[in-house]
DNA sequence: AAGACGTCTGAAACCGGTTTCAATACTTTG
DNA sequence: CAAAGTATTGAAACCGGTTTCAGACGTCTT
């Protein structure tokens, strides 16, 4: 008989489900002919064979696992990265950047956030690594241990640079910043300050910035800088701390917050005790938010280019992975002041407000 | 002679990189124990053999690849989630919930962002799924086509249910929190009101919000109200738009925006035009921010409780990927109303400010 | 016409795991 | 003591791809 014989299988296959298998057979083609044809191999097939693969690929709507495919080649298209605040804007502004980065070359990017904590970091580190992500962009939470274990892909550290790292590193030039931000408010008249910090002290940003504090004070006579530490998510915290600062005898007075998370807990704090700035105390923060313009006066801040330092961060990821050997170095932005009223000394030069 | 032979390899291994091949030669066992071993099917073991494995785990530091073992079971441990815009920081906050509980439960997760754009979105579908996510999380770009190829794995839609889709939505209660705006601002005397927001139209969300606007107006004699669309991304074409608002004659006026990013439009826009909530305008706006209670006067918002809708859509995924059959539903959040001075009437009430 | 070469193709091994199945050794039972 | 279980263990197949290797076929030398 001539009857055809009953369809050994439906045409239509869900969304991405068919395997190469079953595209071969329906193209009547060995697996390594639609492999070679998937992978661009093309000039090795006949054009007879190629129609048949192409047809069968479009008709079974195939899309090849990557997953399988990184099993021989190494290749899993991954990149992973770990936020160590993702409550922090900062490290969302980056995410941002990087998320971007990724998209436009093909890779695909997997989140996670240490919240800070060294051993979250270390299971991250490992859950990442077992997925076979070819780069790592981290946050770090803590001291260099956790990467040090990582020895075969290669890592773009954000922002803190754990001491005995020898990653390529994307960053803010902190003491030119706060050399930028000291002088800023020096000029305008305030000579006491504080630079509000949360207490990480292992945390190679914070260094910086505190040495570059120390650094441009020291060419002020006449004026002082106090380290306030706090813990930014405990408002009786801060506002003790702020009080305790305001009470000390001595000239105008100014805070630099550390970050933007610690910004905003100053201002609230401010609000809480009905000071106004600048006249009460004048403020610069870190990390230029949307919200600072509005906020009222209008708040300094010393902005970051996050955007760029997340899509700079997977761009020198990515040359590493493919193969360009760069040595590890440092990739330091600068970032720019941006004058607002909180920061501004006329009342003290007797001008109108 | 009795000398050893020269080990056949080194000891130390780069974190991961061990195979559990390797593992098997190194504990003398066969992948299978080894294998065994790791599933947790211990008993199945002599403690023997168990002890042997159990070192040589340890001392090759081997951790087993999840995409291999997904190779053969399928489950990757992997959950996919598309932001439609990741500027907005309701998405932010949203993926805090989301990762928090992915983290939880050991799954992680894979972020893309489509930035609202429905081809993009349909590619980063395909990428995902190829990656064989067990569950996908989706802010849904645009109509339901790109959504409806997916047919094998669970799908968590929030926010925006776009029309025709049977999959699980966890959203608000759009409707009931317009009528909560609404009733609010009349009740503090503003009776003149624009909902502010972006022109894309098939948007559920928009929808609900907008027909929840019209149906709290309609029982209220005396009041009006429009529907402005703003391209928020273009400051001359907010400040124009509002100010043709504000010119129309009628009583007290109050802006209403449709979230987080518009909201900051919005009051970037008041501060241009040098207009002062809540005297000269009204202002309540959606999703919560931090900023919102120092922006001057202090914004009253309608806030979600948008950790809880990143972690009950992931909770709701996962509870789908594990098999149990709950039927499609929809959960729906109500959030709440935060009033502040932004919408305050007592100047139309004559009492001080 | 035989041999050399090039082109196109598929069988089979491999990547790192899981799982089935059979084999071994050790008990227990009749 | 033989038969039958039972507890351990490993060999091999499999997941969905890539890649090596060799075979089949056609063409070009001499």
């Amino acid at each position: 008989m001539n009857r055809p014989p009953s369809p050994p299988e439906p045409e239509i296959v869900a969304f991405g489900r068919a395997t190469i298998a079953d595209v071969a057979r329906a193209a009547k083609a060995s697996k390594a002919s639609v492999s070679r044809f998937l992978s661009g191999n093309v000039g090795a097939l006949s054009n007879e064979l190629r129609g048949r693969i192409e047809a069968a690929v479009a008709a079974l709507a195939y899309h090849p696992s990557p997953i399988a495919r990184s099993l021989k080649g190494g290749h899993t298209g991954l990149i992973g990265m770990i936020a160590a605040d993702i409550d922090n804007p900062w490290s969302v502004a980056v995410l941002h950047g990087a998320e971007g980065a990724c998209q436009q070359r093909g890779f695909s990017l997997m989140l996670s956030n240490s919240g800070g904590d060294t051993a979250r970091e270390h299971k991250m580190i490992a859950a990442l690594l077992s997925y076979r992500v070819e780069g790592l962009i981290v946050n770090a939470a803590g001291p260099a241990q956790n990467l040090a274990a990582i020895t075969d892909i290669p890592v773009v550290l954000i922002d803190r640079k754990p001491p005995g790292c020898s990653f390529d590193f994307v960053g803010l030039d902190n003491v030119a910043a706060m050399d930028t931000v000291v002088r800023h408010l020096t000029a305008e008249g305030f000579c006491d300050l504080a630079l509000v910090i949360q207490p990480v002290r292992h945390v190679s940003t914070r260094q910086e910035r505190v040495a570059g504090f120390r650094a441009a004070l020291k060419g002020m006579p006449g004026c002082r800088g106090d380290i306030v530490e706090i813990e930014q998510a405990d408002p009786a915290a801060v506002d003790r701390a702020l009080t305790a600062f305001l009470s000390n005898p001595g000239g105008p007075k100014a805070v630099i917050a550390a970050n933007g998370l610690m910004t905003l807990r100053v201002v609230q704090c401010f609000d809480r005790l009905g000071l106004r700035m600048p006249r009460d105390v004048g403020l610069v923060g870190f990390d230029e938010l949307d919200w600072c313009a509005l906020a009222r006066p209008g708040i300094t801040t010393f902005g970051q280019p996050t955007y760029d330092i997340g899509a700079t961060a997977v761009r020198r990821l990515l040359a590493r992975v493919s193969g360009e050997h760069t040595e590890a170095g440092d990739t330091i932005f600068t970032g720019t002041l941006i004058a607002r009223a909180s920061s501004s000394g006329r009342h003290l030069r007797g001008e109108a407000a």
